[in-house]
RNA sequence: GCUGAUGUGGCGGAAUAGGUAGACGCAAGGGACUUAAAAUCCCUCGGCAGCGAUGCCGUGCCGGUUCAAGUCCGGCCAUCAGCACCA
């Protein structure tokens, strides 16, 4: 037998694969189906990184068993290619986008092709073709219709490099997500996604899918309900304040209010009788130039100014209350107003020891009940809630609430390199939107992509494609400008694949039926309060207006580790430790590149690349190809019919578990054991390939068919199921434990009665040694696995 | 600070339900083959003591439950991730 090339192996089965359509998926009701999704990659000029392989790989193993299972498998790849690297690189080299772009799409698509995924790529889809982005516009409409999609004036992030304006979500640690760039305050007319209307539902929605409970979790405290009462509160010039508090029973320990810097009510006191308007002035203006990153630094002490000639007064204990502003109460949360409780909030305390306002306990720490609390006194804290919100609203005074801390989602961003908003400004009519006819509404092309020095867009210079006539009155109107979010794309584009043609719908209702939820979706942790929260939002949008039939978009989530540089730190060119895919399929061939990336280490954690356990794989696939010399039908002595049989069993569980790493580990045993005995039937043989060959397709089909092993392909063929066999032959080994430490150990028949057992332990020379003067008290039996002898 | 994870050899990592800790792989050391090297094959490989049989210790730390604890309980420590003045 020749040695194993992998480099023509793997290029013959991939043009068989591509030439036959082998993965090709059409509906079939006479099949179960199961729908694989993996995150699809922003084609970026660097090229496929050695991270993405992996979870590719991985649904590419559960999508190669469960089609050999039975199941009508769709697995499906496109490109999320709107987005401003592409964008930033087009200009600097001075290239249109869709150049960059369909450059690096080629690249890519070149790369992950060498990989042997079964995509099915007739179904490929990309988020910057109009025929794509069409549908994105369609469902702005239809958001606009509903009242989900509005444009307000209000206080965005703008990242000062990307010049641009980010959603909440694209902040991280107060600096721009993707750049790390300075992100300041920018009050901007923006359009918004009125994501804050879906907020319960997400989190209820929760408990319907699975997903593992750190993406839950993180998504739940990023939705971050609260459960409370607003409650108003009278103030000297006879108006009243509105403040949140999560703890109303400790009302009657309110000793004074704050109010964010920007509260309204404090421009309106501003014009009448506040006595140090000045010094309230100034502080306003210092809280308006600080960035959010100092405003919310934890460690700063509290700053705050009382405004002089306006109180309120405590409804509940009719005290007078001073009034503050202060930069740690936010605008953007509840009413931007808190009534302070000193005596049991930290921050609260801060402030009124720092400007000496009186303190006063309203719980019993020890006894956890309510104290100087007037018609609370001595209840406990959920009791006390319970009756001074009641109280509150038959008083007309405050009323039970909920808060979250979800905003609204930005969704305008300045930028050429985007879905464009389908609407259009008339100066009589509004916000027109643009007819269902219109779609798509196309990119037109300019000369110049970068973004004006404060954030214009660059659509704004492009007079012939910017003034229209409204779509209402026909008088002169001009487009909106700003285009959509990279996140926009991506928040629908697993419907797409349904029906990736179709020029009619979305997806037809038959195809949405036949293949919704996605089975199984794979993707970073990253995303979870983006992507993962911004596809759930449009998907619950668009099952309320019909178009989809299930609620949640995805049944299942995993998620991947990261596969960092050999020094345990992140990848990156800088850090010089990047490994390029492609070199390592060209050495060591895709197969191995595969079963690597599997065995590193446990799936959804981080493992760090190790070229010297590359060797090991490919070890491994050697020893597999050098099973064909060693076929022997006609040696029958022994027989490894049980092992078999129980890498059966493994492999399929650990496959859906996710346990990729023990399932190999678990033919590599297999495959010792052979070697051992030093010879394999053509029977063993084809199993064994059956079983390595989700993990490895591309060898297991070259084997499969130089030993003509079955009909047709391999990966057309039957799963292996486990069989239960006749045990009663078998022979189990016995651990002997004396007081629970392992002593010795014999060889019995299975299921061998415990008085045997007993008996058989007793007489081992060890075990004698060991009971030599000293009393048996008892003993301990687990049916075919241990003996723990209890001695004095 | 809050939330969620994680802590096992030189390294990556195994260990259904509490039941032989270290599977599998890498690296390392020794040997075979070879003029030599690579490749391959065989042996050793948690620590301490011992020629050895073997014994003791050992899964971040301290305690507990149990015949038996990496696994369960209580209390710490450390690392990672997300959130963070959200009232």
């Amino acid at each position: 037998m020749t040695g194993y090339d992998h480099r023509s192996v793997e290029k013959k089965w991939q043009k068989i694969w591509d030439d036959e359509k082998t993965f090709k998926t059409e509906p079939d009701a006479k099949k179960k189906k199961f729908y694989a999704l993996v995150e699809f990659p922003y084609p970026s000029g660097q090229g496929l990184h050695v991270g993405h392989p992996r979870p590719y790989t991985a649904l590419d193993i559960v999508s190669r068993m469960k089609r050999m299972q039975g199941y009508n498998v769709l697995y499906p790849f496109g490109w999320d290619a709107f987005g401003l690297p592409t964008e930033n690189y087009a200009i600097k080299t001075k290239r249109h986008p869709k150049d960059v772009t369909d450059e690096n799409i080629r690249n890519f698509k070149k790369q992950v092709k060498s990989l042997g995924i079964s995509f099915d790529w007739d179904r490929e889809v990309n988020t910057t073709d109009p025929s794509y982005y069409k549908w994105t516009q369609w469902i702005f409409l239809k958001l606009f219709e509903r009242g989900l999609a509005y444009k307000k004036e209000s206080n965005v992030n703008f990242c000062t490099s990307c010049k641009v304006v980010l959603a909440n979500e694209e902040v991280v640690n107060g600096v721009c997500e993707r750049c790390s760039g300075e992100v300041i305050r920018k009050v901007k007319s923006q359009w918004m996604l009125r994501i804050t209307a879906y907020a319960q539902r997400l989190i209820d929605d929760l408990e319907t899918v699975d997903y593992p409970e750190r993406v839950k979790q993180q998504q739940i405290n990023w939705i971050g309900r609260s459960s409370g009462a607003e409650i108003s509160f009278k103030t000297s010039t006879g108006d009243s304040v509105v403040v949140y508090t999560s703890r109303p029973e400790t009302i009657y320990g309110a000793t004074f209010l704050v109010l964010a810097p920007e509260h309204q009510m404090v421009g309106s006191w501003l014009k009448g009788s506040v006595k140090n308007a000045e010094e309230i002035k100034n502080y306003i203006a210092t809280t308006a130039k600080k960035s959010d990153l100092a405003r919310t630094d934890l460690s700063r002490e509290k700053t705050g100014i009382r405004i002089e000639g306006v109180s309120a007064v405590n409804p509940l204990t009719g005290d007078s209350m001073p009034i503050f502003i202060a930069d740690y109460v936010l605008p953007g949360y509840a009413s931007g107003a808190i009534m302070a409780v000193p005596a049991h909030d930290e921050r609260d305390k801060a402030f009124a020891l720092k400007f000496n306002i009186s303190i006063k306990p309203v719980i019993n720490e020890e006894k956890n009940v309510l104290i100087n609390s007037g018609i609370l006194d001595g209840l406990s804290i959920d009791a006390g809630k319970e009756k001074i919100i009641s109280y509150i609203e038959e008083k007309e005074i405050g009323r039970k609430k909920i808060n979250y801390k979800l905003r609204d989602w930005v969704f305008s961003r300045q930028r050429y390199w985007g879905e464009p908003i389908p609407i259009v400004i008339c100066s009589k009519c509004g916000y027109v939107p643009l007819e269902e006819s219109d779609l798509p509404l196309r990119l037109p092309d300019v000369d110049k992509y970068a973004p004006g020095p404060n954030g214009e867009s660059p659509l704004e210079g492009i007079q012939n494609w910017v003034n229209v006539k409204c779509p209402k009155c026909g008088k002169d109107a001009k487009r909106e400008t700003d285009t959509m979010p990279q996140w926009a794309g991506s928040s629908w584009y697993y419907l797409r694949y349904l029906d990736p043609n179709n020029d009619k719908e979305l997806a037809s209702r038959k195809m949405i039926d036949y293949w919704m939820p996605v089975d199984w979706y794979n993707g970073g942790m990253e995303h979870t309060t983006l992507h993962l929260l911004y596809s759930r939002f449009w998907h619950k949008f668009l099952y309320d207006i019909g178009v989809v039939n299930t609620p949640e978009p995805y049944a299942k989530r995993t998620t991947h580790g990261v596969i960092l540089g050999e020094n345990n730190e992140k990848m990156s060119k800088s850090r010089g430790n990047v490994v390029n895919p492609d070199d390592v399929v060209s050495e060591y061939g895709a197969d191995t590149l595969r079963l690597y990336e599997m065995f590193v280490g446990d799936f959804e954690k981080a493992a760090p690349w190790n070229t010297n356990s590359i060797k090991g794989c490919r070890r491994f696939l050697e020893r597999y190809w050098g099973l064909q010399d060693i076929l022997n039908n006609n040696s029958s002595e022994e027989s490894l019919q049980k092992e078999f049989n129980e890498t059966v069993k493994k492999v399929t569980n650990d496959v859906l578990n996710l346990k990729f790493n023990t399932a190999i580990a678990s033919l590599m045993t297999l495959i010792n054991l052979i070697y051992e005995k030093g010879y394999i039937t053509s029977e063993e043989l084809k199993l064994f390939s059956v079983l390595l060959n989700p993990f490895a397709p591309h060898v297991t089909e070259e084997v499969w068919e130089r030993n003509r092993l079955g009909n047709g392909m391999i990966c057309e063929e039957n799963w292996p199921e486990y069989k239960l066999l006749d045990s009663s032959e078998d022979k189990v080994t016995m651990v002997v434990q004396i007081n629970g430490k392992v002593r010795d150990n014999f060889v019995c028949a299975i299921n061998l009665p415990e008085s045997e057992v007993l008996s058989v332990a007793l007489n081992l020379p060890k075990v004698r040694k060991f009971l030599d003067g000293k009393e048996l008290l008892r003993h301990i039996y687990v049916k075919n696995k241990i003996i723990n002898l209890v001695i004095t």
